[in-house]
RNA sequence: GCUGGAAUCGUCUAGUGGCAAUGACAAGAGACUGUAAAUCUCUCGCCUUCGGGCUUCGUAGGUUCGAGUCCUACUUCCAGCA
């Protein structure tokens, strides 16, 4: 069973953490989205430099390249990556979500890789056995995203999450059981919340849920950051305390990081501030920047003031322009620590209030900056 | 000096008698939430009450209902010959 200390709650929100085989993971905490075993123009000892404790890699992306083999031979995601600290691994539930020219069946999901044509296929099963293989701390149940309005629909993607769930904690015994026998690390199983924004169907799925033989819960297939807040105290309420919840793939909007950890959420992931980076888009206390503005020409400010990044401590907003118009790697480095940082140190402060009891007047002070139109 | 060729939006470029005129880059702005994302979208002659109006393809004329496109002269540039 996986391990998880509370020391602190206020609410539904609680100050804790998880303990892995990898380390432990100081909860709130924002998770480093490393889909393909690597976060987006960062190296790990950057990461761990902007203090990012754990990550999370993507098992569809791993399975189609370099190969669960692979990966099982290298010693896992965490010898392969060099990054010896706790890593989560996604189902592949989502790619089912996001690709093109997917059939969903009851057995699983069958993808066509646009780039090379070839057919894919994955089952609750194999998603099962390609986590292990990747070797991740924390898997993902393969689960079934829908964005619809019609709430049928949305009950029918929920109800083969549920029925896949069941899949997979079964296939996740055999190979626990497998594991073990080889004394290798254990590795543990978070069930899937969905339901959409209708929470009947949160509250129906958080009770499946709650009832199977899993280590933690990942809330997924939110889209709209209106209603999350409700959304969350749904579900967080009805799953047990004593178990970690993951929000799967929000944190882009600091508004997010804040209804999370309100409501419960104890580790976040997120591609958005480091695709944000890529594209210019950085954060500050007054909100995103777009640093590639003609205004930021001869800005030698730092992206923002104080801040305790390397980008921050070593540049400017002009020399950050400056890169970016001249299309140069570092650009995309520097901002990604930058933003990366942002999130991750933001979710720390929120751990950090939560537990000192400061935290409503840090959220107040915090969001109502970051979302006031004066901007910067 | 002679003979050919060429001049189009910041740059390069499409255009061979019929709609301010193609594409790329540059420039300006926007989007992005479990990463098909180093991506995508929009604007890019001037004005506009968003209906449209006005002025544009080196310069000046001409032919034509109509000219970036054809003709004449000039200017500049390129190539070859001297």
């Amino acid at each position: 069973m996986l391990k998880f200390e509370i020391s602190k709650k206020e609410g539904l929100a609680r100050v804790g953490k998880i303990i892995t085989p990898h380390g432990e993971i100081k909860t709130p905490a924002f998770v480093g989205a490393a889909t393909k075993g690597t976060v987006k123009a960062l190296t790990m000892k950057e990461m761990r430099e902007l203090g990012s404790q754990a990550i999370l890699a993507n098992t569809y992306h791993l399975l189609l390249a370099p190969g669960v083999e692979l990966l099982r031979q290298a010693g896992g995601l965490s010898n392969f990556s060099n990054f010896p600290f706790p890593t989560f691994s996604d189902s592949g539930g989502f790619q089912i979500f996001s690709l093109p020219d997917v059939k969903i069946t009851e057995e699983g999901a069958k993808f066509r890789s646009v780039l090379n044509g070839d057919k894919f296929e994955m089952t609750p099963e194999s998603s099962m056995r390609a986590q292990w293989g990747i070797g991740a701390d924390i898997h993902m149940a393969f689960d079934h995203l829908a964005k619809s309005e019609d709430k049928g629909e949305m009950r029918k993607a929920m109800e083969r999450t549920h029925r896949w769930l069941e899949r997979c904690v079964l296939e996740n015994k055999k190979l626990r059981e497998e594991a073990a026998n080889r004394g290798e690390n254990e590795q543990f199983l978070y069930a899937v919340v969905q339901g959409g924004t209708f929470l009947d169907l949160r509250r129906e799925s958080a009770e499946f849920c709650a009832k199977q033989e899993v280590d933690g819960f990942g809330i997924g297939g939110v889209f709209v950051a209106d209603g999350m807040g409700e959304m969350l105290e749904t579900v967080d309420s009805i799953l047990p305390e004593g178990k970690p919840r993951h929000l799967l793939g929000m944190g882009q909007e600091p508004r997010d990081l804040f209804i999370g950890a309100e409501f419960g959420i104890d580790t976040f992931d997120c591609v958005g501030p480091t695709r944000m980076a890529r594209n210019g888009s950085l954060y500050t206390l007054d909100g995103r920047i777009n640093i590639k503005n003609a205004k930021f020409k001869e800005d030698f400010s730092p992206v923002l003031e104080g801040c305790d990044c390397e980008c921050c401590k070593n540049h400017t907003r002009a020399y950050l322009h400056h890169l970016f118009k001249a299309d140069e790697i570092t650009a995309k480095v520097l901002a990604s620590i930058h933003n990366e940082h942002f999130v991750v140190s933001t979710v720390d402060k929120i751990r950090e209030t939560l537990q000192s009891g400061e935290f409503q007047g840090y959220k107040q002070e915090f969001l109502g900056r970051y979302y006031s139109d004066s901007g910067v």
